[in-house]
DNA sequence: CTGCCGCCTTGATCTAAATCAAGTAAGCTT
DNA sequence: AAGCTTACTTGATTTAGATCAAGGCGGCAG
């Protein structure tokens, strides 16, 4: 149930994409030409660590999750891949093997732009160049970030600051954007760690847990005060 | 003592350094024209975060730690910057505040390629874009690889990871690139406990510890193994 | 409807590494 | 040479969060 939403265009997917719709019309199309659609079902392996980079995907719809496996089978989830992101653009730039595993934690649709098509563009087109310079710029920045809320924060503060991020409707509800144990995980916490720590907000009387992955934030203020949201 | 090195130009600088050592002379040169050397005494500090970011800086000799500070003022250790290597690259490319702090650990002599200069020679040179957006992703690269270092293994793991990437001359001996405090926090450990997993390696007859910072390598094959060297 | 399987919660216990607390040693400045 | 400071080592104790264990609950397959 509702799932008729893959009847978007492949420039559809591109424009409304975080990393590519700044791009030009033109440039777009020109993209899209030669973009390929592709779906997951459920549970599906999308990509493996050492593989060679296909290209850049851009999701339409659905979840994906990036993770890497550790010395003892752990895994660390490195992102959570919603609608209009992307993933293995870092190894299409670099041009180096994919250095994550990834899944579809739901059914998902996304658009794939070839390797060789792209680094054709890339070659040429020295604006696309530049603007994905400025968002693997961005993108190191967010990964700097999260090492270093991973540690120099605690439980609490990192949980308070995932909140923070999230989108929040007029009245201060949201939607978790994956299960808890993937946004957990991606914390470098437990599931049963970060349960706990939501309880805890909850009596504080910071936030109302809703139903199952809807949070009601009431106290955005102190929220944001636990996040210590001085980056 | 073996200061003399400030006297290589801003050239031979570039010239040698990791991030703009591969592009052609001429294009070196220009940048070159427009760089400005600058001087660091022992714990001076070089940038803030949040900071404007004046540009590029490329190290000729000495040692910088960037790093960035948690709520409790807890420091951490980024990236210890040696000769060769740079740092601010990532905000000069992303157009945004310096994301970090850096102190110069010993006296450091460096190059400054000011932002103004190398956002124009961006703008122009679509060769120098190519490269930098290549440099970036394999930023973003070892960014992962650090978060799921601490992520994912445990304190042994860790330092025997960090004494596998450090360059090891013929007989087996390699110098710590820096103070142990350092590496450690970098590595995210106390350095107490860097400390002590030294001294079990040492134990295991893994490694010896000769003076201060040099280490010599026993039985490299058995430190590959307990650094899991399965990227 | 029933039984099973993921996801989540909650409580009890455990543990890796942090913190605390002394030292030692090397490099300075005076 | 005496006195500081900074880097490092070593041992004792603490602790945040993991792990283990036991349900609860909702969805879905048969």
């Amino acid at each position: 149930m509702s799932q008729e939403k893959s009847v978007r265009t492949c420039e559809e997917v591109i424009r409304s994409s975080e990393l590519l719709g700044g791009l030009e019309d033109c440039q777009q199309a020109s993209l899209a030409a030669i973009s390929v659609k592709q779906q997951f079902e459920q549970g599906h392996r999308v990509m493996s660590q050492g593989q060679s980079c296909p290209g850049i995907y851009l999701l339409d719809s659905g979840l994906v999750r990036i993770f890497r496996i550790g010395p003892r089978g752990q895994q660390h989830v490195l992102h959570l891949c919603g609608p209009g992101q992307s993933f293995a653009e870092v190894a299409a730039f670099g041009n180096f093997p994919i250095p994550a595993n990834a899944t579809a934690v739901q059914r998902t649709h996304c658009v794939l732009i070839p390797i060789d098509a792209l680094q054709r563009e890339l070659a040429n087109n020295h604006e696309l160049c530049r603007q994905m310079l400025s968002s693997m710029s961005l993108w190191v920045r967010h990964f700097v970030q999260l090492l270093d809320d991973i540690v120099l924060r605690d439980a609490m503060e990192r949980v308070a600051r995932l909140l923070c991020d999230v989108p929040c409707d007029h009245s201060g509800r949201l939607k978790l954007p994956g299960p808890k144990k993937d946004l957990a995980n991606h914390l470098n916490l437990t599931s049963e760690t970060f349960s706990r720590v939501l309880r805890r907000l909850n009596e504080q009387g910071v936030l109302d847990v809703d139903s199952d992955r809807t949070i009601r934030v009431l106290d955005s203020e102190q929220l944001a005060k636990i996040g210590a949201l001085a980056r």
